[in-house]
DNA sequence: GCCAACGTTGGC
DNA sequence: GCCAACGTTGGC
């Protein structure tokens, strides 16, 4: 049974179209500097887990496409660029701080909007869907991940 | 731009 | 280990 995840990502940075334009269809999913996230990625995700593609911080906010998870966890590069705003002169080459996983373009889907997400009663447990919920990665329930797959068929 | 919620930091 | 200050997230 594959595991389920919704994650965001602000579509000035990386939007659903730019991951259907990438090679392979597939980016790493750089950035990610909260542990819980990264416990997730390291700890919970496995290759071929489904993942609800989410455009966050933007007008239309909500769920853009399907995805899945390509890689296993490995070092995320961006923490030793001194250039990148996700440098962390803490974390050491030897002992890497932060992971990430690949994440692989399944379809695009038509936008899920967190208003209308909101009002369906199927979606309501959805932890993105909790007040005061920040965090970029979230798991899914296989009753959710049906819920959100039949509203985008 | 506001602001509520939440995570992180660091002095003690 | 507590907790106040500060920073970030992200919808609105």
């Amino acid at each position: 049974m594959p595991g389920f995840w919704l994650m965001k990502s602000e579509p000035d940075e990386v939007s659903i179209d730019d991951l259907a334009r990438a090679s392979r269809q597939t980016v790493p999913w750089t950035g990610v500097r909260n542990y819980q996230a990264r416990n997730f990625m390291r700890d919970a995700m496995a290759l071929g887990d489904g993942v609800l593609f989410y455009h966050s911080s933007c007008a239309e906010p909500g769920i853009a496409g399907l995805a899945e998870v390509a890689s296993t966890a490995y070092p995320d590069a961006s923490q030793f660029d001194p250039a990148s705003k996700y440098h962390d002169p803490k974390s050491k080459p030897d002992a890497p701080r932060w992971l990430h996983v690949d994440v692989k373009l399944r379809r695009k889907t038509r936008l899920l909007s967190l208003r209308e997400m909101r009002t369906l009663p199927t979606l309501s447990t959805m932890r993105v869907l909790q007040p005061g919920n920040r965090l970029s990665i979230t798991p899914v329930t296989p009753a959710e991940w049906q819920a959100v797959c039949a509203l985008l068929d």
